[in-house]
DNA sequence: ATTATCTATAGATCTATAGATAATGC
DNA sequence: ATTATCTATAGATCTATAGATAATGC
């Protein structure tokens, strides 16, 4: 039975991950995870431990994806126009990637101070010098006239909440337009996505 | 002992309120409602039968709120330029009024089906009304060239956005910046609510 | 007699573990 | 001998209720 350990081990995680991401750390069973993995709840407890050990890993697992979004989205050294919209298609890309991601993030480290801690721990460093980077060129763009004044730290958030919003609303979203079919979903996600982009580079137009 | 009734049952509402708001239905017990509001936890199952029960009344008492916002956002009618400036600032006054609400009900509506459509059937009728009044005026304002072309819908989704998530993702922010002091955060929030209307009104010049 | 409140506890559910069993490796 | 897995169950927690008690109104 030894060789199955390595596939059951990834099952329980697969598992573990759904459940959570659709839950909630709070919400989410063990006996749930189990039954969803096809395996003895017992079966957790061997591998994990336990239920807060089991949650820390999805959790540091997505933290780590969405940290390799934070180090994709700054590298390029593009003008500044490009630079928004470059930032705007990659977050949304994203989020359309791991729709469940943003909300589930955000409800872990809301809830849950530790959580939030933690996330800011590891978050805030990569954050602090893209940003700044990031500060530099928008102020030298308000000097030469080329944008509107407005304050970095809006200019972000204001490019955070278009683009996460969007995905944290979605479940209403299709059940308003009841959009059950995958291609108006996707060709309603890529009007959004454009429309997000001219909302912001047209709001920055001096 | 019979006059106490009004009062323990209004004082087991505003704990359940509290807890709930805090932590939503899940993660919320009844010990804990009954702890904070000081008496036996039996007495909740005597004025409210069910946790659920106890639920919907606050959670009906704040979609009510709710709604009261919806029909105070679209009443004045002011030249477009101004309307777009008193939904933003009514938006955003209400949630900073509100601060948990937005997440609360947000929170619900995601993890219960049930909820949610409880939630649309009764936002969608004074929605459609008002929302269809504003796409008029939206598509007459485009045909002038007063405002660059924009689809009405995202125009709403993008000031709900930029209003909402701000008071979302609040307690991250004032852990990032420790906003401990009240008179900060008020100074905070008030050029956050400024911005956001130039952010629009620019957004949409032609 | 009715209403409000508390204590005690039933019954359900959930996390976690003990102990038995089966399979593989030495 | 070690590892993986299951069953059974302990122990904690949570919702809900039964039944006793005290206070007020008739």
């Amino acid at each position: 039975m030894q060789h199955d350990e390595l596939h059951t081990e990834q099952i329980i995680l697969e598992a573990a991950e759904a459940e959570f991401l659709e839950k909630g750390y709070g919400n989410t069973k063990m006996v749930a995870i189990a039954k969803r993995a096809g395996v003895s709840h017992s079966m957790l407890h061997y591998y994990f431990k336990t239920k807060e050990n089991l949650f820390q890993t999805i959790f540091l697992k997505k933290m780590q994806s969405f940290l390799q979004l934070l180090e994709g989205i700054f590298i390029r050294k593009l003008p500044f126009t490009e630079t928004v919209r470059f930032i705007i298609e990659t977050l949304f890309h994203f989020a359309e990637q791991n729709p469940q991601l943003p909300y589930f993030i955000l409800n872990e480290i809301l809830l849950n101070k530790k959580n939030r801690t933690l996330f800011l721990s590891i978050i805030s460093p990569k954050i602090i010098n893209n940003f700044s980077r990031l500060e530099k060129i928008l102020i030298n763009e308000i000097k030469k006239g080329a944008v509107r004044p407005i304050k970095p730290f809006d200019l972000m958030l204001n490019i955070i909440s278009l683009n996460i919003f969007t995905f944290i609303s979605l479940p209403v979203w299709e059940e308003i337009f009841s959009l059950r079919d995958k291609k108006m979903m996707k060709k309603m996600l890529d009007e959004r996505r454009e429309s997000n982009v001219q909302f912001v580079l047209n709001a920055l137009k001096p």
